[in-house]
DNA sequence: TGGTGTGAATCCTTTCACAGCC
DNA sequence: GGCTGTGAAAGGATTCACACCA
């Protein structure tokens, strides 16, 4: 078991959310084909990713839903709660903090740092927002191996060997910068212009002049 | 010129936030050897990347970094200001409200909505958020062309077709949802849930131990 | 019949290696 | 000597097609 796509690890994440809205449908079993399906790939696809990890499925039947949900978080690693820190409480960093969905989904905010003086001590749902003087000691205590960085793209760089001093191991980075670490450490980024870029890509083969405002009317009533 | 690999169109907008920083620091030109070390890249793959565009390189000198950025630039459709509106006035979509990147890298966010009537006509910077019923009117007028949703799951799919039919042709999802559109339509999806999912996945390939507090002293002070 | 698991074939992407240019 | 651009080779990922099972 180690040459598994990338690609395939990614869509497990996918897989997983699909059977979940499935399960909440109450179905019992699905086929690769309607799993597929929902997602936009083929069935071949899925069986293939799944079996990169084992054999869950049941020939004739398919796939039992809360069979396989539990087999995938198990592989994903989010069957059990990972604590995590973040770093950086500015626009993005407080919409973060306050994002419902973590902990539903295995992932539990355990502290907020920040180096503005005026923000420490400021208080967002039941955190409060600490000096990062506080952080290698909480990180310690807390025995904490995830952070979320979001600060401005100068920071991030000298806060992500700040973190990995500290015991942190993995990083979902929303600066935009190429950040540097070592092999070991799992950095994960998130870059709201490269998304933005992407899109305007595609748009821009199709019909360069939809850019700005051109003539071309549509509905203006 | 049309069967340029995915992953290759994304790296494009990588070269380009490099080379604008090999900018700042005044290179007048780069080899696809620096450009590539600086991002983790072979120098074939930078050369390749750039060749499906054009030829853009000079030989031994290597690529003048104003001219590439130019070139990059107008590949990504970024040579112009994109408006784009944002739909979703929660936590998350205030935030991405108040990100400064946005017009720097070539848009602009031009409008809010929000389907909650007590958040209608609360201001945020020059923005104020506009209720659902003004998109269609607003898109139209101002010939918008690219939409950002940041609502909850359960929504997201009306609020996309929605769109469409105002006549927005591309899309950043930030909601956790699997939406189906028409194949014209471009919809980029970022889900956190995701980003962390693959983090912790990585991590626990390693050490599984590591997701919960466990014994391992690490520097407790 | 309806479904999984999987080797083999295909397709796509990256890397190699070198001709040609400054 | 240093560098690009690119065909050819290698490496990965996806799809096909079929054996096998309920």
């Amino acid at each position: 078991m180690q040459d598994i796509p990338g690609p395939a690890v990614y869509r497990i994440s996918f897989y997983l959310r699909q059977l979940e809205t499935f399960q909440r449908a109450e179905h019992e079993t699905i086929s690769s084909k309607q799993l597929g399906k929902a997602l936009g790939y083929t069935d071949a696809q899925v069986r293939k990713d799944l079996t990169y990890f084992g054999q869950f499925g049941h020939p004739g039947v398919g796939y039992r839903v809360d069979e396989l949900i539990g087999r995938l978080k198990k592989i994903l690693g989010t069957d059990r709660v990972w604590p995590v820190i973040l770093v950086g409480a500015g626009n993005l960093g407080r919409a973060l903090m306050s994002y419902k969905g973590f902990l539903r989904k295995g992932f539990q905010l355990s502290a907020v740092f920040d180096a503005d003086a005026a923000k420490i001590g400021r208080r967002f749902g039941d955190l409060e927002i600490e000096p990062m003087e506080n952080l290698p000691r909480i990180v310690g205590q807390l025995q904490i191996r995830m952070a979320i960085i979001a600060v401005t793209p100068e920071a991030a760089q000298g806060v992500l060997d700040f973190l990995i001093e500290a015991g942190i191991r993995g990083v979902l980075n929303f600066s935009p910068a190429n950040l540097k670490s070592p092999s070991d450490i799992f950095v994960q980024s998130v870059d709201l212009a490269v998304q933005l870029e992407q899109l305007s890509f595609r748009m821009s083969l199709g019909d360069p002049s939809d850019a700005l405002p051109q003539d071309e009317s549509r509905s203006v009533r």
